[in-house]
DNA sequence: AGGATGATATCC
DNA sequence: GATATCATCCTC
């Protein structure tokens, strides 16, 4: 198996593990198969004073991963339908994340996983994976076999427009030309 | 453009 | 206990 990043890669600031997670492998054992997407499109949630972030509320039973320490999942349900997962950033206690929004499919991956919806189904997370250390064996991100030189392109955050001046900022970051992002 | 669908936060 | 609100996706 191949060497998940470590715990020190996510103790950074979170807009920059965001864009640093571009073009990583996320891997997930799973029924007997392992399953390979890399990241294209991201989006960072800097912490309580960021009001789109889920952490802006203050503590709470979902939030509480979310303000611990950096390297494990935060995995959550939307709109009654739809799972979500983050990697938390930054030391212990600062309430930041990293939204993984789509993935390129490397292995035993269907075609469908641009959108953090459909990432999720495609790689087969629920919330039975919330507060997963990703510094792990079954379940974690490493860096691709071969490094290559990508363009990053930044754009508003989608799906945040009622946090304020917040909703404008440039924390969304994906793969310039790359087919599997989400939106425009 | 609108509906699905349930956890969560926030109010009584 | 009730209700409004979602870091979305699918169908029309």
């Amino acid at each position: 198996m191949k060497i998940p990043l470590s715990r020190d890669f996510y103790n950074r600031d979170t807009t920059q593990v965001a864009q640093d997670l571009l073009g990583k492998l996320l891997v997930h054992h799973i029924d007997g198969a392992e399953r390979v997407g890399k990241i294209v499109e991201v989006e960072a949630y800097l912490g309580p004073h960021d009001l789109a972030a889920h952490t802006s509320k203050g503590i709470t039973p979902r939030t509480q991963v979310m303000y611990g320490p950096p390297g494990f999942a935060y995995v959550y349900l939307i709109y009654g339908m739809h799972h979500c997962m983050n990697v938390v950033t930054e030391p212990d206690g600062t309430g930041a994340a990293v939204l993984l929004r789509a993935l390129e499919p490397i292995a035993n991956l269907s075609d469908n996983t641009k959108g953090p919806g459909r990432l999720c189904k495609a790689m087969g997370i629920d919330r039975s994976h919330y507060g997963h250390d990703l510094i792990s064996e079954n379940f974690y991100i490493t860096d691709a076999p071969e490094a290559e030189t990508i363009e990053i392109v930044q754009r508003p955050r989608i799906g945040v427009d009622y946090a304020g001046e917040w909703a404008g900022k440039l924390l969304r970051f994906y793969i310039e030309g790359n087919p599997y992002i989400s939106r425009k």
